[in-house]
DNA sequence: ACGAGTACCTGGCAGC
DNA sequence: TGCTGCCAGGTACTCG
């Protein structure tokens, strides 16, 4: 599950081996793949020069000359390889020195030309606890939905979203226009302090989907989770996952930290 | 505008 | 052992 940190760990690894490659070709190689880009948008990239990569969110844009940048969404079980082989491939581009391919089993991911709305960025220069208090203000909706709802903050998911929160002290069903000052406060430097860390780390190899970087080096992240992945927390207390479904899912909190 | 629910997709695993 | 069916999860869609 790729979020932010091993998009940024991705797009590390990638950005000095493809600068200053020509695209040869974009290929999808399993029908259904990308909605959007047709076949004969993809091909009018032949040739175009990669000026550098970039990542806003969850997503990687390959920008290149005289063109609107490529973008890649690896949905849930996406992963980037470089120069190298793997199940499942659904997308494939090809460059003057290199090969870059999506390895997605569920297929969730996406080639785009342009982002979509996306809110504001944790790890940018904006985002502070001012913003995220505008952003919380009034909602009725669960913290944590509010918190993975790309078009108000981009690049928090499940796992990161899940630590945010324990680190920040604050239960993930809480409602978003409930919380005190000190707790958004709390919760703005904890987002930024959970994926700072993890992008340090090289991002997140958990258990069920391990995440392996464009060379398939394993990030560190997981090990260093509080929370997930886990029946006891790193705090020592038994977890618990809510009952109400959020955003679609049970929330894991710790009920003696997360108040 | 907001919040909830669901479809999409497939590997993995629990339960029989 | 082998089958069934449920779950995970990000996004986009619909519905109230």
């Amino acid at each position: 599950m790729p979020e932010l940190p091993e998009i940024e760990a991705s797009k590390r690894v990638l950005a000095p081996r493809l600068r200053g490659d020509s695209l040869v070709s974009c290929r999808i190689l399993s029908p259904g793949f990308c909605r959007n880009p047709s076949a004969r948008r993809l091909e009018k990239l032949s040739g175009r020069a990669i000026r550098g990569l970039a990542r806003r969110g969850k997503y990687l844009a390959i920008e290149l000359e005289g063109s609107t940048p490529l973008i890649l969404h690896l949905g849930m079980s996406g992963r980037l390889i470089l120069d190298g082989r793997g199940p499942h491939e659904r997308f494939e581009i090809q460059t003057t020195r290199h090969r870059l391919s999506i390895s997605d089993p569920r297929r969730f991911g996406r080639v785009l030309f342009r982002f979509p709305k996306l809110g504001a960025e944790p790890l940018g220069p904006g985002f502070s606890p001012r913003i995220l208090a505008e952003l919380l203000r009034r909602r009725k909706a669960p913290v944590k939905a509010l918190l993975m709802d790309q078009r108000l903050v981009a690049g928090l998911g499940n796992i990161y979203a899940t630590e945010a929160l324990f680190e920040a002290g604050v239960r993930p069903g809480k409602a978003g226009g409930r919380l005190s000052r000190a707790e958004i406060e709390r919760l703005a430097r904890a987002s930024r302090r959970v994926l700072r860390r993890a992008v340090r780390l090289g991002g997140s190899t958990l258990a069920d989907q391990a995440y392996l970087d464009p060379l398939g080096k394993p990030g560190r992240a997981g090990a260093a989770a509080s929370l997930y992945g886990r029946a006891v927390g790193r705090c020592g207390h038994p977890l618990r996952s809510t009952r109400r479904l959020i955003a679609g899912r049970r929330a894991i909190y710790c009920p003696v930290c997360q108040r």
